[in-house]
DNA sequence: CTATATTAGTTTCTCTTGCAACCAACGTCA
DNA sequence: TGACGTTGGTTGCAAGAGAAACTAATATAG
């Protein structure tokens, strides 16, 4: 709170904001490099994307949800998850199972040549995490667990607040 | 630490992946909630999208630069630069004055208009950074700060690696 | 039981993005 | 000097993504 008065006063405040250090910058294009780099792993392979391929691994952990609770597992809007679903239901890796108790909603689920892909590409991808991981110092990484969770908590709770003020007129 | 190893040689190794823990995902979801709460700040405001906001914070760093420089410095594709360029230039936020000594590239700089909101917005944007890391644990932040490095160089690194091995057939 | 609101999921529309092709200016090698 | 490859930057096109509108089914109010 101080320090922001401080600088306002003094020193050319412009001279403080460098792209390279600020974090939202830096989180995009870390994170973009790493999806990047990952995606090369299955996406040629599977002829799959990022969307898909949070689908099946979500699925692949839980075996059967909803479309809905698919979505609020991966952080991805509605409309994705059920692009991604029609995709990987034509290919004939999920199956559909009506909710008899309720028929606006469906369970999706891995076939068996889902379930193939699911486990040829599991440890490809934990793999591919731990080398990723393996960069960091490894006194490091029990910091970096923590941060992320917080950064990712309190910019959700920023981005609620922003909005309100804002979303409100 | 030593879990990794246990689950290499144990149970079933699909349980190990977890979406929610795996890190390319949270670094996903980490950046993309924090992109989208700090455009909430300008977007609105002034109708620019994150693209035209590094153009802008990049020129307000360096004073003047070539479209080229900006996409390096950025990460951004030089279409991506070139379409917010050609939207700031349209806004009158930034200028373009030939290089007589290559007519190809232009330097771009800011208007006086431009150097306004540049102002007027930095210190917004290093107040909202803060606030983000205060999120963190004061103890946290410098092993953040070099996890991300690390992993943004390791990530390209292995993006080219992959890309090698199978770009090359 | 009917009218209304809500929810799960899809589709349409529009904007963004990235790739590839392209244009104009420069460098190079003969 | 002039052909050829390269580079900075723009544009056409097709795929991807979200907002909003829509459909079908369920929940709620009267």
């Amino acid at each position: 709170m101080t320090e922001e008065s401080a600088q306002r006063e003094a020193s050319p405040p412009e001279a403080a904001l460098k792209l390279e250090h600020f974090l939202p910058y830096r989180l995009n294009v870390c994170a973009s490099l790493v999806s990047q780099a990952l995606s090369r792993v299955y996406a040629d392979r599977y002829k799959i994307g990022v969307p898909e391929w949070r689908v099946l691994v979500t699925l692949g952990e839980f075996g059967a949800m909803t479309a809905k609770a698919i979505g609020k597992h991966t952080h991805m809007h509605k409309t994705k998850v059920s692009r991604a679903v029609a995709l990987l239901e034509r290919r004939k890796l999920i199956v559909r199972r009506a909710n008899r108790a309720d028929l606006r909603e469906a369970f999706l689920s891995l076939t068996p040549a889902g379930n193939d892909i699911y486990s040829e590409l599991a440890p490809i991808a934990l793999d591919f995490a731990e080398r990723l991981m393996g960069s960091v110092d490894a006194a490091d990484r029990p910091a970096l667990d923590r941060a992320l969770t917080k950064l990712t908590e309190r910019s959700a709770q920023l981005a609620a607040e922003v909005a309100k003020g804002r979303g409100g007129g």
